[in-house]
DNA sequence: GCTTACGTTTACGTTAACGTAAGCCTTTGC
DNA sequence: GCAAAGGCTTACGTTAACGTAAACGTAAGC
């Protein structure tokens, strides 16, 4: 299920493989390939996920833990592949890119901001916690 | 509606107010004081929010541009006031900030990656581009 | 030859986070 | 005195992202 030659890189990957290693059921997988978000190849009625699918479900992975919805790790994915012919199009791209780099810096923003307080909460726990064990 | 001295801050706000300094509709911030997020006084029927509520509401919306649940919003929230009596509360509460701090580094990770993939996205583009304006 | 494991499709169910009225007060400007 | 502006509750509707289950096919091991 799993062809590989001896410690490399698999050549292709089943649904239940991917569903261990990333710690997802096979029906979020198939769904994911019922947005339009993956398109593996079939043996039969069989999915055969190849390494390149993998790396764009790690893509959408990614995206989760961003909050990301699917639409938008689709038009993320969509970003990589050079698909974009003529010149509208690649402007549009490009002005897709600047809106996600600066949605990305919004979250770097909120994220160390987040931090500090986080820092002052457990500051304050800590203190609380030495006045409550040792009084 | 929203007294104040001459050009500092309010003293309090009206759901109007709140909806429209932060862009949501006034049925958002229902559905979140619904959700126990705020709980803000009353005069007769009618919402009067404070300074600290705006606060709270301010927090939430940064834990929405974070992906974060209401949910999760919520817990932040609380490890900000100091409601954590005996030692097994404070200790679970250094548990949970630890746990954020470790997903919030993990979303650091991800916008690092993702924020090299659209470099390398952009160079391609800008590259097509120039040989599509001027080949 | 039969169970077990893995795969498939189809379809209805569920939860979060609101949207969208409807119907009803109260206050304010003219 | 009345219309417009804002506020309230109640309730049904909607979308995204899967969960859950049924019903079936197939290949492997004993």
């Amino acid at each position: 299920m799993k062809p590989e030659s001896s410690h490399a890189e698999p050549v292709s990957y089943s649904i239940s493989d991917l569903s261990r290693e990333f710690g997802i059921t096979t029906r979020t997988i198939r769904f994911y390939e019922d947005k339009g978000l993956l398109a593996p190849e079939r043996r039969g009625q069989t999915r055969i996920y190849s390494p390149e699918d993998r790396v764009r479900l790690k893509l959408i992975l990614r995206g989760k833990r961003l909050g990301f919805s699917l639409d938008e790790s689709r038009e993320i994915i969509e970003m990589y592949d050079p698909a974009h012919g003529n010149v509208e199009q690649l402007q549009r791209l490009l002005q897709g890119i600047a809106e996600k780099r600066a949605q990305l810096q919004q979250q770097l923003r909120d994220i160390q901001s987040l931090m500090s307080e986080l820092d002052e909460a457990e500051e304050r726990a800590r203190a609380a916690l030495a006045r409550n064990i040792s009084p």
